[in-house]
DNA sequence: TAACTTTGGTTTATAATATAAACTAATTTA
DNA sequence: TAAATTAGTTTATATTATAAACCAAAGTTA
């Protein structure tokens, strides 16, 4: 009846920053931060997490002298955000 | 761009019992449990947290000789589940 | 050039949550 | 009458989400 909603999806925060990468190409850490309007700490751990569960792909780099965050879903990351929303649909489609 | 979702609801266990009251006139508790897959701790917490913020009402009476919780949505219930499932949208539909 | 501010983050502390385990109390059943 | 079942509640614990505090480098201002 009611699917099991993965928990790493079913966080407000990793939620918008999963939604958010699965249109683009890649974004960077500021692009997400201001997107998502999280903090900059909430979304260093939130990344971390989805990273560290092969959700998405981080690439640290300098862009001119400053550092740069780029993310990048995966395949992973895809499959796993259309199973969540399949599953969600138990509970918000009668 | 991303709209808040009301942390009450965005729980798998409360979210699955106001799904589930939204299609019923009422439930009791161990329907609920059944449906839901709970254990009787959880359902009992969240429950108690979803009458508290009046989504749900509670009516705890006897069937014969034995205890009967009994579960209603409320109104606001029903409003605060309809304006998750739209908030939620903005995550899930692109 | 010394002292702030900003940028782009990370680390750490804390409060809230979800959850199961342990418990209670009454009722059946063996 | 002892054990098991029903219908829950309370409590303990582990995990989370989150913001606050921090850091280093670069840029700005005085």
């Amino acid at each position: 009846m009611f699917k099991k909603l993965d928990p790493l999806l079913h966080s407000e925060l990793r939620l918008a920053v999963i939604s958010l990468l699965i249109g683009l190409e890649s974004a960077d850490f500021t692009f997400i931060k201001e997107r998502t309007a999280a903090t900059a700490g909430n979304l260093s751990v939130q990344i971390d997490k989805l990273e560290k569960a092969n959700y998405i792909s981080v690439e640290k780099s300098f862009k001119g002298k400053r550092p740069l965050t780029t993310c990048k879903i995966t395949p992973t990351g895809v499959a796993a955000f259309e199973k969540y929303v399949a599953h969600l649909k138990s509970y918000i489609n009668k």
